[in-house]
Order: structure tokens, then C-alpha cells, then sequence
DNA sequence: GCTCATTGTGATACATGGTATTACAATGAG
DNA sequence: CTCATTGTAATACCATGTATCACAATGAGC
């Protein structure tokens, strides 16, 4: 089981658009060249980022910004725009209700998932935007 | 996104073989019947928790047993008995190396997300099947 | 040694979801 | 008005999860 590659993506797309805002238009195309998937992904990603109120998009003459400074967004925000927000995990519906474990597993495995789940969640809300610019910006002085 | 029946089922069936060790034979058919799969769902399930030192299974007669007492085996155990070992995120293998945030997506986004890996099967080592014996056993007390 | 319930496993089928791509109407600055 | 761009529908393809059938191998008990 794998997460899909839309988080990573919209990451890199709102990191993107926060270190080359004012320099270059963030059009889809432009952005679709970084990340290196199809214009029309980075379209939908933005879509979605859009909806979440994390970026404005000009429909016609094209480019997008963010609506919120770097260290605003954090990677939980991110990850909600383009997950469903459906259980992580994934309990068999019809246990058989005769067996002591399967009319409770669902119950008692459910809630203990979800701590799980909220903590993936709390670990996602401790990194920002700005964090990951950070970390770009040492990575590439240790380059030069 | 969400993470498959596999995790879940084997839980139930470790809960199951648990629960009524000695009282019945733990088959494939009747472990099918209370989580409600296929029983090949059942043996596939088994090899895996039999290949990672969790039961083991009698050939030709049937029947399966815990290797190890309940409070020794862990959710973080039967979740990787049962799911591949990949990343758990999954990062655009191709970005552009001419774009700084491209160039550097990986190492950057990807240290972040190992951290919520880890975590995660942190989180998972905290839970036992005895945990969850008891959770049952108080969870079928209310309902009497 | 035979029987028979059971396991282990390969093959197949099907549904779902993620990704890539084409196409085109709608948009809006210049 | 023009034209680069967005938004979106349609389509295709592949990978993965799940269900199911079939059958050889197993081994306890008679």
C-alpha cells in the first residue's frame, strides 16, 4: 500500500510557486515541467488547492499564487486538499455478528486506527511550507 | 487513499485463533466464516503471518496456533508481516534537475514523510493482540 | 496403506483507483 | 479580437486488491 503521488505533488507545486513567485508565471505548463507529470495533473492538483483556499489560479491569462504566507501552510492542509478524506484503514464490513471477535473488531480496531490516523495527521501539521523551503535552501548550499 | 482489508483481516483471524485456542479448530473455513472472506483470503493470510514467525499451521490435518503469547505480538508486526515493505509515500521518481525545488524534492520531502513512518509503526508497536483481547472482553460486558 | 478434510498455490476474473493524454470550450489581459 | 491558458470531460492503460475455482500435497486417524 502506497499513498498516491498527489501529496508529493501538490508539495512541490506550492513550493514551486512560493520560491519563483514574482520571478516566473506559475503557469500549468510551467509547473508540469518541474514536477515532470502532465500539465493536465497539475491543472487538477491545483484545482484542488484552489478549493482548499490555498492558492488563487487566473483562469484566461493563466499563473497561480498563494493565498497564504509559506510558514501558513502546513503539510496536514496539503494533504487533506488532494486525499479523500475516507478512512486510512479499512475494516471488513460484514464481520460474522456470532463470533465474539468479529462483532467487536470493528469497534475496538476502529478506534485504536484512528489514533494512529490523527497522529499521521498531527505529524503532518508540524511541517510548513517554509520548513521544506528551508531544508531546499540548505540541501543547495551543501551542492556548491 | 487507504490502506487494505489485509492488515484488519489478519488481526481478526490472530484475535480469533487467540480467543479460542482449544476450543475449536482453527481452519481456514472457520476463520473465512467470522471475518467473512474467501477462505483463500484466510490461507494467504496465514502464510504470510506463518512465514513472519507469528502461527503456525498444520499441513494436511489444519488448525492454526499462536507462536508467541498475545502480549508479545504487536499490530506493528502483523502490519508488516501482511504489507509490502515500500515507502509509505510515494515522491515523483523524475523531477525537473534543473529546478531547485525539483532537484531537491526527494531528499527533502522524502525525510519528512519517514518521519511520519516511523511514527506510524511506532504507533503500531504500542497496540498488542492482548490489548485488544481486552478491549473485546469489555466491549461484550456492556453489551450484556 | 487408505481415506478425507485441509492446506498451499496457481490461474483467472473483476472492480477500483491512479496516472497519462487528447481534445475543446471558456476565460480574460493586452 | 487574439491567443496563451485554464477547467474539464472523455478515454486509455496499468497496477493492485479481492473473490473464486481448481487441484496437488499433506498428514492424522482408522
Amino acid at each position: 500500500m502506497q499513498f498516491s503521488f498527489r501529496m508529493p505533488v501538490a508539495v512541490q507545486i506550492l513550493l514551486c510557486i512560493a520560491k519563483f513567485d514574482g520571478v516566473f508565471k506559475m503557469t500549468s505548463t510551467f509547473l508540469a515541467s518541474s514536477v515532470n507529470v502532465n500539465p493536465v495533473i497539475i491543472r487538477k492538483t491545483l484545482g484542488q488547492l484552489k478549493a482548499a483556499g490555498l492558492v488563487e489560479v487566473a483562469a484566461g491569462v493563466g499563473g497561480a499564487k498563494l493565498l497564504r504566507p509559506p510558514q501558513d501552510i502546513t503539510l496536514r492542509e496539503v494533504f487533506q486538499a488532494v486525499e479523500e478524506d475516507v478512512d486510512l484503514f479499512h475494516i471488513q464490513e460484514n464481520p460474522n455478528p456470532q463470533c465474539p471477535v468479529g462483532r467487536n473488531i470493528q469497534q475496538v480496531l476502529g478506534a485504536r486506527l484512528s489514533v494512529v490516523k490523527d497522529n499521521m495527521l498531527a505529524d503532518f501539521a508540524r511541517v510548513t511550507l517554509a520548513d521544506l523551503l528551508a531544508d531546499i535552501d540548505s540541501a543547495e548550499q551543501k551542492h556548491c
